[in-house]
DNA sequence: AATGAATGAGACTTCATTCAT
DNA sequence: TATGAATGAAGTCTCATTCAT
């Protein structure tokens, strides 16, 4: 029994052990924080520590460097968004644009609410230095979302509920206003005393327009 | 001549002086060149001066620290967007769509072609850390530019050109795509094999669409 | 089964528990070949611990700190050489210079073959960082073992078989190329495609010529 | 004492512009201090630093790293002793043994009296970590001394001045004791109150030695 | 007796900024 | 006006050491 390990892990905690499967992830989370608030290279590992409640040296047990801190911030950022994708994707048969409606809602909540919405900033901000990880955040984000967006645009066209649009350029214009948006609130937002960006009215014109631009027949009444 | 380097030192001074009111100008073009490929933080002031072609201890006859040359480089690329902005609204009177078409394809040219399409995800990048230079920006740029487009659209409407669109919603959605290709240009353009981005073909979408959503009677034929 | 792990964890004590004297001694030797391959400073517990098959904490049972595990490699290396002196001491009476030979192939066997060899250079690297160590090697093998061979030379010369050489620096040439070879073997050995170092070699021309110069009557013939 | 620049060094020169040039060797010297006293990895930048009368940046004007101010001061400890190689190698004709004596003096010269003598012991304790530096300082230095004394051996050899001894095992057996000295002096010297190794005196003593084991027909008398 | 997660002092290194020339 | 050598504060990262389990 005594050189036994660590981590009874179940039963009843008498004196409440700390939870170090959690450990990594309440520092990407610290991290996450830090990271959106000050940019990558005008965060101090230090506050990440101080704010994950651990010192500067645990960080190092679980990331190599604050290059792969940053990473893996952006990573676990990504894996909601994955699931979320999937999910919209597994909305199967019937009209398309109900289910582009449903999606636009779904990612404006996302942009709205979740303090996630300014790691596209972050990406962009320093695409120019970590190359693998635009690379990454392109293929593993970017692309899948193009590429559901593209499918549901096809179905719509091929079974006549949408006009024949240009797929590329309208899965762009579909995307924009989000990814704005996203940008916006950990930008500009709350500046000067202008009213915060309102995403769900921004949201429901938008797809007052789509209805408009994509719609056989719409429009005219 | 222009672009030589420092101190002629010697010779009989060419009459004028060299031009002294081009420094400041030099640098803040070499300024702009390095924060748009590494960011702010990332940008050393080493590699500006080398860049303008003077010393270190020059850049700060001119700056008095690396935040003001960032602001200045900000500002430096209001000033042609300011310009642009009041060359829009000169076109007087006729229908509002042409102005927005010609306004749209303007900018597109300039994302599509000039460098400081960086700007925005500079200024985006860090606003967290220069909440004054985002204030400032903000009511420069993004208001103004805000402002002429919600007139343009309320004319539109006024004159019975224009369907009653909600005015700042349609405006945000209106540029999206614009911000969005100036910051996917400096981000992810080029990635995985992809094919850059053609800004102007997007345009041209996004104006086919625009068409639809704002025209009255547009879109059934 | 000796140089096992630690934890047994469970099954049967089989009758004698894991021999935990032996602890201590698997950990001086994990610690010798970790201080010779990397030196004193670049030595990392973490390896030293890894190679003992424990973890980091249970040096710590042991030994108090990295400077007192460095202390217990060294002086575990001395022990075997005292050993080695006194069985060289007991050779008693007859002539001297046999004595000497078995003395020299002895030493330049344990130079060519353990690894133990390294340790000279250790304690003379780190001489300045641990005055005592230093104070303690000197005093309990280099001091002891010049003593040695001091008392042989006297003892050779009292009977007429050497010549009356110069006791103290005699000693100093006869050790200088047994020690230059156990520092070399641990330095140069097998740099640039030479050959490694022949010390058997280099020992009988040793003995050569010091049969040349100790002995009476020699090297005329 | 107060927020000045550098060192007007001292008295009068009133303009005496600061010797730029010296710098680097000013360092370099610094740092042979630090390092031959401490060893590499517990010499302290900021220690080079005092010592030179800088401040820790500056170091980084000269020298990229620590690893390599280390590898400069080596090489800085090198081109000397080639100097007094090819001083010795030009000792020309006439018999080869007094080109010996005065080779072997001078060496001990050195080793007696300039602090550079502790450089073959940092470069063997760091030869492990130092590979290629390792491999230099043979290549350099020590394979060239080495064939320089061959050569000499050989042409006595040939001369017939010398007995026909083995050349490379002859050449580590002159050279052990000069090494084996420098070493000392630098890590066991002055230790227990004993008296410092009289370097003159033992070298002496190797010569004649060298005499009775390399000349013809020396010894029997 | 043993573990290994956690710590934090300390080292190297960078770079914006200064100032004598 | 211009230089660039010099500075030193600050940040990342390492690793010997501790301690709750």
């Amino acid at each position: 029994m005594p050189g036994r390990g660590p981590r009874p892990e179940s039963e009843s905690p008498p004196r409440w052990r700390r939870r170090k499967d959690a450990r990594p992830q309440e520092i990407v989370a610290a991290a996450m924080d830090v990271f959106v608030e000050r940019g990558f290279a005008a965060a101090k590992l230090e506050e990440v520590a101080a704010r994950a409640g651990v010192s500067k040296g645990t960080l190092y047990l679980y990331f190599p460097s604050k290059d792969e801190l940053f990473k893996a911030v952006i990573r676990s950022a990504i894996l909601p968004n994955l699931e979320q994708a999937e999910t919209l994707a597994a909305a199967g048969g019937g009209p398309c644009f109900p289910v582009l409606e449903r999606l636009l809602r779904m990612v404006a909540h996302l942009v709205a609410t979740t303090r996630a919405a300014a790691i596209p900033r972050l990406v962009m901000a320093e695409a120019g230095n970590f190359p693998d990880l635009a690379a990454f955040y392109h293929r593993e984000v970017i692309r899948r979302a193009f590429g559901l967006l593209a499918s549901l645009l096809r179905r719509g066209i091929a079974g006549g509920e949408f006009r024949p649009v240009t797929v590329d350029a309208t899965v762009r214009l579909i995307v924009a206003p989000l990814l704005m948006s996203a940008v916006w609130r950990s930008s500009f937002d709350g500046l000067d005393g202008d009213a915060p960006l309102d995403v769900p009215a921004l949201v429901e014109t938008h797809i007052d327009n789509l209805r408009r631009v994509l719609l056989r027949g719409a429009g005219e009444k």
